[in-house]
RNA sequence: GGGGAAUUAGCUCAGUUGGCCAGAGCACCUGCCUUGCACGCAGGGGGUCAAGGGUUCGACUCCCUUAUUCUCCA
């Protein structure tokens, strides 16, 4: 059965059990500041399971994309090395919302598993949870029931397991409770005959793998690490569809299936190693099929590859695939961006949005692989470099503060380090090198820590309703609030029955304001989402929580705001009307300053192309169109509607849709009443950001104004400067071209008259021990002066010392030249001399042999320091 | 969020312990040679050494601040 097949199956055999299929979440994380990847399918319902919102069906199933790359669940580094591990895979999971239970999850997995896909009664496991004393949870006997009715012999069949293995948390505290999960035993007969498959579940063997998690939520726990029942109970279940597909296929490596066996065979002709030959080449083959789904998923999914956080987690898996095929497979040019097609074919029925960024995904990761081949280029000609001198040396370790250093600062792998090493037959300080790595992991977690307190629970917590759209100031009252502290800050964060503050989300900056009550008043100064609560950020806790909040949003920030909010809008239709429908939103920020708004693209704007774009955006403006705003729409319908398809909305979610004439957005930000409110709106810089996307600023309404005013006055100012009436960009360039021509005549007569300088110098020279000695005091503007004429004396005479001095602006200025010739044949040298003489004038100086200067803050010591000079050269 | 590094001509980069008034290759312009594979030769233009402060007789070089980029850690 193919692998797309497979997915069908699966999701109709719970659409046939009464559950509602949604698409997958988006696998790139916004708004939870503990997760940057779904790394789980129930991460979308985790609102849903903390009780901060009702589901909208109580029976869901779906496939969903997941990434397990950093935090807990960290695999990177085993992907390629075995058969099973992988980064992005897809989790296929049914919920029950406090409907069905062990019940009907047990017996549904069973008749999926055995009736529907004929996998082999013999080779099934299952395990349940033994119970913990410590925590006072009783063994799962329930579960244990269910599955023994379920095997028709279940002698060595259901296995109890341990707290670490069978009871799932979803984190310190919040929701929990006991799990058990299906094994399926794959190896052959004769090993089966020889070892029951019974001793290998949960031991790492290839062989006898975990499918399918199903996890029973009864519990909550508290923070004082304490269990208590919930009011109802849900069903949470997770199969890894790769290790459904390998039992399914009848094979032996998740890397066999369909999914990857395409993407592959591409690989393989594209660098022409095949698969199965060598393990080297195996390694790097399953690295790259796997790095390259997580990369191109998480491209679609908007997230680019960056320099730090979620971004830079993508750069390292693109990075990481490069590598292995750099090391293990020779290939030394960008080729990943070869296979995203592939992909597409193999995944872009499920999910459309890769199908619909094929091409930018594509450009994209060329970019990336181009940047990282340069790095690893400038990284081998340092390590070149290094080798060299350690072999100058004859020394054959290097140190691991140097690998570290080639590491940390210019990004070159430690892996490749040591392979060049070895080429050479040289060796890595590893330890060394370990050291300074927790170093550097020591500093980074002890500067993360955030000593976030309990939340102080007033009030029951429901979901906060939002009141902003219509007021910005309200009556309210705390629900709860909470102490953090960060780098010796303290804050306090306060969730508030409704509120009409804004958080932070879609691009537009989070409200901020204050809170009052009759004794105290608090400033808001941020306000951001969390888990679907509306988080008010203070400086203080309030000294009377439980009073009664008068809530105010700084109101002359948040008109300003919907300007430049309305004017994002507007930009983007004005965009697709101008360049086309290519165009789609990538990023946006609204702040009340000004706006900034990604998107897709692929050349730059032209001047043109930028005043068009700018023209339609102030008509609109002109044209006065009404704020139209539909709430709690229904996906489609909003798709119908006209506003532009949108992948990733959270399951359950009704969109808010804003329109301004024919603008049609999916949108949850405050806008102003009537597009004329913004005045105007003034582009003020467009560039690249990445590959196929570009960023245009703007400013709206009295920036704007300011903005324009501002260049006009600039411009005025210049065309009075240069009296001119008319054209003032003629009046400058003519002003250029006079310039140049000016410098030049006077670099000439400097010239000229630093030969005349030295001329009548060279009159007044003396012979000293047989040198010609050249001096005086002259009349320069700069000590360049001074220079040119040493310079020039050098050039037309040998033999010769020159201590010329000047006195400029106050100061003393001295040059001392000694003609190369004296240099080397007598060992004279004008540093000598002119730190001899540089006390007289009560500074001091240096230079080369040749020439050196001096500076002092005497210069009616500049006769002695000449004087003095003389001297020296008498004395040789 | 924290650490490290980089920023020099249109592009790619050199520039030693602070001192040869700022360098190369490519590109560009002019001329010659020559009509073919990165042609060659001669000459030329082009720099706020990222920005702003500071130390110093003197800063591309050392120190501080800012911006941008790269990179590692979280």
């Amino acid at each position: 059965m193919k692998s797309q097949e497979l997915r069908q199956v699966f999701l109709e055999f719970f659409r046939s059990k009464g559950h509602e299929i949604v698409s997958s979440a988006p696998m790139v994380i916004k708004d939870d500041p503990s997760l940057m990847f779904t790394n789980a399918g129930m991460n979308q319902f985790k609102d849903i399971f903390l009780g901060f919102k009702q589901p909208k069906n109580i029976r869901i199933a779906n496939s969903q994309k997941c990434l397990r790359v950093s935090g807990k669940h960290n695999d990177l580094e085993e992907v390629g090395h075995d058969t099973y591990h992988h980064t992005m895979f897809e989790m296929l999971g049914n919920w029950s919302f406090g409907d069905y239970f062990k019940k009907e999850a047990i017996e549904w997995a069973w008749e999926l598993l055995v009736d529907k896909l004929r996998i082999p009664e013999d080779r099934l496991y299952a395990t349940v949870f033994k119970g913990n004393q410590e925590d006072n949870v009783p063994p799962d006997t329930e579960s244990f029931k269910y599955w023994e009715n379920c095997f028709r012999d279940s002698s060595n069949r259901i296995l109890e397991g341990s707290k670490k293995d069978n009871f799932w948390e979803m984190g310190e505290t919040g929701p929990c409770g006991p799990c058990s999960e299906i094994h399926v035993d794959i190896r052959d007969d004769g090993e089966r005959k020889k070892v029951p498959g019974y001793k290998l579940i949960n031991k790492g063997h290839p062989g006898v793998i975990e499918i399918w998690n199903l996890v029973f939520i009864q519990y909550n726990r508290k923070s004082d690490g304490s269990l208590e029942l919930l009011p109802s109970k849900h069903v949470d279940t997770g199969m890894g569809f790769e290790r459904l597909c390998m039992v399914i296929q009848g094979k032996k490596s998740n890397y066999d299936t369909d999914i990857f066996q395409s993407v592959i065979s591409k690989i393989s002709s594209v660098t022409g190693k095949e698969y199965g030959v060598n393990e080297k080449w195996d390694v790097a083959l399953r690295v790259i099929a796997d790095h390259l789904r997580a990369v191109a998923f998480s491209v679609a999914d908007g997230q680019l590859p960056s320099n730090n956080k979620a971004g830079y987690v993508i750069r390292r898996i693109l990075r990481r695939a490069v590598r292995y095929g750099y090391n293990n497979l020779g290939i030394e040019e960008p080729f990943m961006y070869r296979l995203v097609p592939v992909l597409s074919a193999v995944m872009g029925n499920q999910y459309p949005e890769l199908r619909i960024s094929e091409s930018q995904i594509s450009k994209i990761i060329f970019e990336e692989e181009t940047a990282f081949l340069k790095t690893l280029g400038k990284g081998l000609k340092m390590i070149a470099k290094m080798i060299r001198d350690l072999k100058k040396e004859r020394k054959n370790l290097l140190p691991g503060k140097i690998a570290f250093e080639l590491y940390d600062t210019f990004g070159f792998p430690v892996d490749l380090t040591q392979l060049i090493l070895k080429e050479n037959d040289m060796q890595l300080d590893v330890d060394g090198f370990e050291n300074e790595m927790k170093t550097q992991k020591d500093r980074s977690r002890e500067d993360a820590s955030v000593d976030a307190a309990d939340w102080i629970v007033l009030r029951d917590t429901k979901e906060t309703e939002f009141t902003g759209y219509e007021k910005t100031t309200d009556e309210i009252i705390i629900t709860k609030y909470r102490i953090v502290k960060s780098k010796g800050k303290e804050s306090c964060q306060m969730v508030f029955n409704k509120t009409p503050f804004y958080a932070e989300s879609g691009g537009q900056v989070g409200d901020t304001g204050q809170i009052s009550s009759k004794n105290e008043k608090i400033l808001i100064t941020d306000t951001i989402k969390e888990n679907n609560q509306i988080i008010h950020i203070a400086g203080k806790a309030p000294a009377d929580p439980m009073a009664v909040f008068t809530a105010a949003v700084d109101l002359e920030k948040r008109l300003l705001t919907a300007n430049n909010h309305t004017a994002t809008h507007l930009i983007h239709f004005a965009l697709r009307s101008v360049l086309g429908k290519h165009v789609e939103q990538k990023g946006s920020l609204v702040t009340p300053d000004r706006l900034r708004f990604d998107f897709s693209h692929f050349t730059r704007l032209s001047r043109e192309e930028i005043n068009k774009v700018e023209e339609i955006a102030n008509l609109l403006v002109r044209e006065n169109h009404m704020q139209k705003v539909s709430d709690n729409i229904p996906l489609k319908k909003a798709h119908s509607m006209g506003a532009m398809a949108l992948f990733g909305e959270k399951y359950g979610e009704t969109v808010r849709v804003v329109e301004f004439g024919k603008s049609v957005e999916l949108c949850g930000g405050t806008h102003v009443s009537s597009t004329v409110r913004i005045g105007i709106i003034k582009i003020i810089s467009e560039g690249g950001i990445a590959a196929g996307i570009r960023r245009i600023e703007a400013v709206t309404g009295s920036k704007a104004f300011e903005y324009i005013n501002d260049k006009l006055t600039v411009y005025d100012e210049i065309a009075t400067l240069l009296k001119s009436t008319g054209n003032v960009k003629e009046s400058v360039e003519k002003l250029i071209a006079e310039n140049i021509s000016l410098k030049k005549i006077i670099e000439k007569y400097q010239a000229l008259s630093a030969s005349s300088m030295l001329k009548n110098l060279e009159e007044k020279a003396i012979i000293i021990n047989d040198i010609r000695f050249i001096s005086g005091k002259i009349e320069a503007d700069s000590a360049d002066t001074l220079r040119t004429i040493a310079f020039e004396a050098r050039k037309t005479s040998d033999n010769t010392v020159l201590v010329v001095g000047s006195s400029i602006n106050g100061k003393a200025n001295i040059v001392v030249m000694v003609s190369d010739t004296l240099v080397k044949e007598k060992n004279l040298s004008a540093v000598t001399i002119i730190k001899e003489i540089a006390g007289e004038i009560d500074g001091g100086g240096g230079g080369q042999p040749f020439l050196a200067t001096a500076g002092g803050k005497k210069p009616e010591g500049i006769t002695r320091a000449i004087e003095r000079a003389a001297n020296y050269i008498r004395k040789m």
